[in-house]
Order: C-alpha cells, then sequence, then structure tokens
DNA sequence: GTGAAAGCGCTAACAA
DNA sequence: TTGTTAGCGCTTTCAC
C-alpha cells in the first residue's frame, strides 16, 4: 500500500522522504539501501532502513524513477492482428523475462497499415524503451523506416519477430526451414518414399512469402539427404482479399481440396504429403473422403499450424505447432539486450512435431528399390 | 522528433523550457497555451508559441506529465489466455477509445491463477488508473478481492468483461440471453415448431455455467413467445481436464456428436438444433454426416461463436459472432467513465447472426397446426 | 496578459 | 559512512 495514515490523522504517501524522515536518515541512504547498491553503510543503519521500508509496505514508484532516468520502463509490443492465434502464448513468453526487470508492455494490435501507424506513433509519443514488432503485411517498409530511425534516435531499439520487412533489424523467426526438414524426415523414417509438398504457387518469391519458400528448402534439402525427389504441387492463390475475415482459411481449405486431383494424376501419386497450413491440409483430408481414399493407410498428411482445428478433424491431424511463447521469449530477450547496448542475432525457432492419426507407414506399397527417380 | 541539434552543435531535448527560450515567454505561458488553457493570452502570443512548438517538433513527455499529475496514464487490461479467439479485437476494441487520451493500454495474458497475481502485481506496482480484467476461472474471488481493494485505494476502478467473477465491480459481456432469443426466433421464422438445445449438464449451476444458464433463457423466452415447449439435450461435461491445450474444443466436440442419438430417440425429433458452441455443432454436423441425416434439409443447426472452424466445415455453419470490438470499447469507456468518477451501468452485448448454410427452412413435416405440446 | 516559483519521487554526483 | 543538493519535464498557484 503506498499510503498510510500518520498517527496526527494525516494520509501520507510512503515515499522515500518518509522512510527517510521515520529511520532517521537521509533520503539518499534510503535510496542507496533499497537499491542494493549500499554494502558500504553500517549494517544496522542498512537493517533498520530495510525494516521501516517493509512497515511502512514501500513501493517505489516506477514512473517517478523512470522519469528521473529519463525513461519510460515501458516496451512496445506491435501485433499483427490479421492471425493471433498465438499472439497469447506470443504475450506470454514476452512477460516470462520481462516479469524479472522494470519493464512493462505496452501492447497494440493492429490490423490495417493505418492502425499501425496509430499504433507506432502511440509508442512514439511514450517514448517506449524498445519495440517488438509483428508487421502487417503489406506495410510500406519506407514508412516504417521513419519510425524506426526516430525510435533509433531515441535510443529504443527495435526487434522484429514473425516477420522479415524491416531491414537491419534485429528478428525472431519460426524456422520454417528445420520445419519442414523434421516433417520429411519424419515421413521418410515411417518408410515413405514418395513425399509430396502442398504449397501456393507463389512460394519461390523469397521476400513475399518467405516462410513458403523456407518450407520448401527444409522439405528438398530433407528428401536430397534421403535421395528421394521432390514433388512440388503449387497451387494458385489470390491473396488480393487477404484483409477479409476467414478469407485465408477458405482459401487454403480449398488449396489443398483442389491438389488432390493433381496429385492423383501423377504417374506415381506421392504416399505422404506436407502443407503450407493446417487448412490445407483439411482440404486434403477432405478430398481424400470423397475420393475414398484413406488416411493415413493410402494417404499421409501432415498440417502446419497446430490450430484448433487440427485436433478435432477426423482423423485429428499430424501437425507443427508454432513456437510462439518461445518466439515471444527469445524477441523480448534480445530487445532487452539491445536496451543494454548488445546487438542481438538473428533467432529462429522450429517448431514442434505433434503426432497424431492422419500419417503411418504408407500400405503395401514401400518402394525402397525404386525412388522415383 | 524530441530533440534537436543547435546552432551551437549541441544536442538539445525540445522541451516547454526551449520552447520558452525560443519564444521569449516564460514555461508556464507555453504550458498554458499548449494545454488549450491559454484563451486570455495574446492572440500573436498564442500563435508565436504555437508555431515555434511545431517548428521545434515538440512533444509532450508524457511520463513527466503523469508523474507531476500522480497518475500513470496507464489501464491495466488482463486478459484470460485460456480462450483467447477474440482477444486482438478486444484490445482493438480498447484501442479504438482510448487512442482519444493520454491512456496508454498495459496488457498482458494470464492462463493460471498464479500467472494471474503476477500480472495483476504488476499493474498494482505500475500504479495503473485503472484496470480491465476477464477472470482467470477457478481463480478465488477472496485473492481477487485484495488487489481489487487496493485498487480502489489508489482510486484506479476495475471493469470486468467476459465474467462475473468480482461482486461490486461493473461489468461488460455477451449478452447470452438475447443471442440465444435472437437464433431461436430465427428458427420459428424459418419455420421450426421443434428446437431444441444442446447444452451441457451443468447449464442451470447459474455462477459456474452463466452462459449456459443465460443461453438456455432466451431460448426458452423466445419459444414460451411463440407457443412452443423446450427440447433441452443436455450432455454431461468432464470440466477437469479444463488447463489442457484443446480440451474443450474436443469436449464440446464429442457433447454434439454423442448428443445425435438422444435426439433421434425422441417420439418426435427436432427439426433444429441450437448448440452451446461452434464445436457442438461441428460434432452434431459430423454424426448427422455419418447417420446420412442432411443438413439442413434435414436438421438445421446453430453453432455459437463465430470461430473460423464453423466457415470451412460443410456446410458452412449459420452462428453467432461475439462482439469482441464492441466489448472492449466499451469496457474501456465504461472504465474511462468511473475513472472520472461516474459509476458506469454493466452492459452486455448480443452476439450477431451469421447465417450461412447449416440453417434452412424444415422439409416437408411443418406442423403449425400441431407443436409437441 | 504574463512570469516566478514550488514541487511531484527519485537518482547520483559531490561534499562532509 | 552518511548527508546535501540539484534537477528530470511538467502543472498550477499566485503575484505582478
Amino acid at each position: 500500500m503506498p499510503s498510510i495514515i500518520h498517527h496526527n490523522h494525516q494520509i501520507l504517501k510512503v515515499t522515500r522522504k518518509l522512510i527517510a524522515e521515520t529511520a532517521q536518515v537521509s533520503t539518499s541512504t534510503v535510496g542507496m539501501i533499497l537499491s542494493g547498491r549500499g554494502q558500504h553503510y553500517n549494517v544496522k543503519t542498512r537493517e533498520r532502513v530495510l525494516q521501516v521500508a517493509a512497515d511502512l509496505g514501500y513501493q517505489p514508484s516506477i514512473n517517478a524513477r523512470a522519469f528521473r532516468l529519463k525513461c519510460s520502463l515501458l516496451l512496445g509490443v506491435l501485433v499483427n492482428a490479421v492471425n493471433t492465434h498465438h499472439a497469447a502464448e506470443l504475450l506470454r513468453g514476452v512477460q516470462s523475462v520481462i516479469a524479472a526487470t522494470d519493464y512493462s508492455p505496452l501492447v497494440f494490435f493492429a490490423r490495417s497499415q493505418e492502425d499501425q501507424e496509430q499504433c507506432l506513433a502511440r509508442c512514439l509519443d511514450r517514448r517506449v524503451d524498445g519495440l517488438l514488432i509483428n508487421c502487417v503485411v503489406g506495410a510500406a517498409a519506407a514508412e516504417l523506416d521513419g519510425v524506426i530511425h526516430q525510435l533509433a534516435s531515441q535510443a529504443a531499439p527495435v526487434v522484429e519477430f514473425f516477420g522479415h520487412l524491416l531491414p537491419g533489424v534485429p528478428k525472431v523467426n519460426v524456422d520454417n526451414r528445420q520445419t519442414a526438414e523434421l516433417c520429411t524426415r519424419h515421413l521418410i523414417a515411417q518408410g515413405h518414399r514418395r513425399i509430396a509438398l502442398f504449397t501456393h504457387g507463389r512460394y519461390e518469391h523469397q521476400v513475399l512469402h518467405f516462410d513458403a519458400w523456407e518450407q520448401s528448402q527444409g522439405y528438398r534439402d530433407a528428401l536430397q539427404a534421403a535421395g528421394l525427389q521432390p514433388i512440388i504441387i503449387a497451387g494458385d492463390m489470390d491473396f488480393s482479399r487477404l484483409h477479409e475475415p476467414g478469407f485465408l482459411e477458405v482459401e487454403f481449405l480449398r488449396l489443398g481440396a483442389e491438389g488432390l486431383a493433381t496429385l492423383l494424376a501423377l504417374p506415381q501419386p506421392p504416399t505422404a504429403v506436407l502443407c503450407y497450413t493446417d487448412q490445407t491440409a483439411v482440404g486434403l483430408n477432405r478430398a481424400c473422403r470423397l475420393k475414398g481414399l484413406q488416411v493415413p493407410a493410402e494417404l499421409s498428411i501432415i498440417g502446419n499450424g497446430g490450430t484448433a482445428l487440427s485436433a478435432i478433424i477426423n482423423p485429428p491431424l499430424t501437425t507443427t505447432r508454432p513456437p510462439a511463447f518461445e518466439i515471444g521469449r527469445t524477441a523480448a530477450a534480445n530487445l532487452l539486450l539491445a536496451i543494454r547496448g548488445q546487438a542481438p542475432a538473428d533467432a529462429s525457432i522450429a517448431e514442434t512435431l505433434i503426432e497424431r492419426q492422419s500419417t503411418a507407414a504408407p500400405q503395401g506399397d514401400r518402394q525402397p528399390a525404386q525412388p522415383a527417380r
């Protein structure tokens, strides 16, 4: 409690001044002792001050502290609201790191570029000491640049997470390459030799669809290491209605559902498919059911995203869960590093495999002696 | 930019002091004019000060302001991380209201009671000027009470949203009663006479499952107004594993899937079902497909929650979308009211109906002359 | 119409 | 080992 009733019935704020008066020392003595840097004081003085502070229920004023220190002790966290399934875990990760510090998170969700600018303006005039940002896709880097530089001019470092839009800014991202490699290896270990990747037609565009590109690299690497050939099914996607709620889900579902025909038309159809998202996997799974194709017996499917959806489809989908908590942790830790003047390295963290019932050893048609090369 | 390079090559912070010196007035004059309460100053002085402030790119220090005003200009927002589908919209709603003020949101996600206590402690030592809280279910009200009182002692009001756990605290909630009434009326208007409610076995417990109880009330009211009889299918649910990720989804799905048998065993099975959640509806829908029962021709289904799932099942599910943005708006607005000393009223806001393909007029068996009474 | 001055709670350089 | 002092940027009262 920050205030007590004094014996003369006046309400007194419990500040260092009051502690000083009560303990019969100066405020600077109190300050030094409470800050933990008072080793050189008399033990009795130290104990007395600490005791009085405890008795009075002293709570330091972070605000005053920040004011004096010419900082805000606030960390801006700007989250892209287009895909927020993991926002809570992410922020819990951030909290877990900064809970041990004097910083608190100033959180904003932006859905559009306009939103984003407002939120950034807010961060700026709150003078955040650092910024964690997951940019709205399509944001003109040029416009962000102004803000980033302004932050830099007030010595507030920036860390970008879940994205690659800010040149020269340290990043923390999902390691899609490693994730895909993990999944592909898992399928190979189960005995699959013909493993397809279901992605969208723009996966080659490294900047625009960096994650799809990364995924394809991991997939290729794992196959190559096993002496297998890639089979990439790339459906055309229309991202123009990206802002419409639920659009992505439906579009990815369509991608999966329509891809089955392409896949079955191959001379040697694959026995397993790695999908770009859970929705794609669900679409594919649904198409299989309509075709009478057994999952996983005739076709194994792995999703990506660890969505709630994946757990409740039939069969439950083997998928990967993004390390949202870890990303938040790492991003916050790196931001703190940067605030302390050390340049943090980029980090990327693989998703974890959740093995469920949509994957199994291929049924009856193992062809170890005859890979599709 | 908060600092400029002076002609003598020194870096100067742009504060009111600098503006005062540049414009040849006193800092108090600058302060009064910038705060908008400087009507009584000479017009030329006013313009000069404003001009200089603009030229220098002055940005007030919210921190210093807060310090002087003995407040933090921070609003705590504590969100239950168990069900966060709507957290982003909720927070955007909060932002939309407080963007016009000097307040900024200090956001925390809590998954457990322990989390929650830490976050609240954080809010306390940041001396938030108000708190928006969506309590973790199962939190002992007694423990929260301490915090609430502590906040009260520093004149920081509290508004609870998405919950009814804090006695005496103003609330903003989803109006489940009205939502259910809306849905039921919609079905009645389509010609349904036998409409069931799929809920769980504890819907009667007004405190524990307030929303289920509310929903049942709205459902009953709408039926009663139309002279129809309620048909309540209440499955048993085991909430003991509530904390496990994805548990609720699967459990609600089971509820729906297993309920179909009960429903079909009735002497006169309903032609429409109102479900407690989207997952329940999906489970029911799936059971229907397995039984060969046509949706919506033979059975109309309405979900609840407007989840991503609802859009991608087959047929796309008619459901209701929680007014998360509005809840955030209202909660923030009411908190601001409370901060200004006015006691806000409780608010509840109905969900909006999203009509898709799982509902239609009952096929062939309208029985206007023979309701099931 | 305008300015002088005090002070919010804390920190830190310097003095004793 | 401890105290004095100045000041962060802003608001506001009171005097001129």
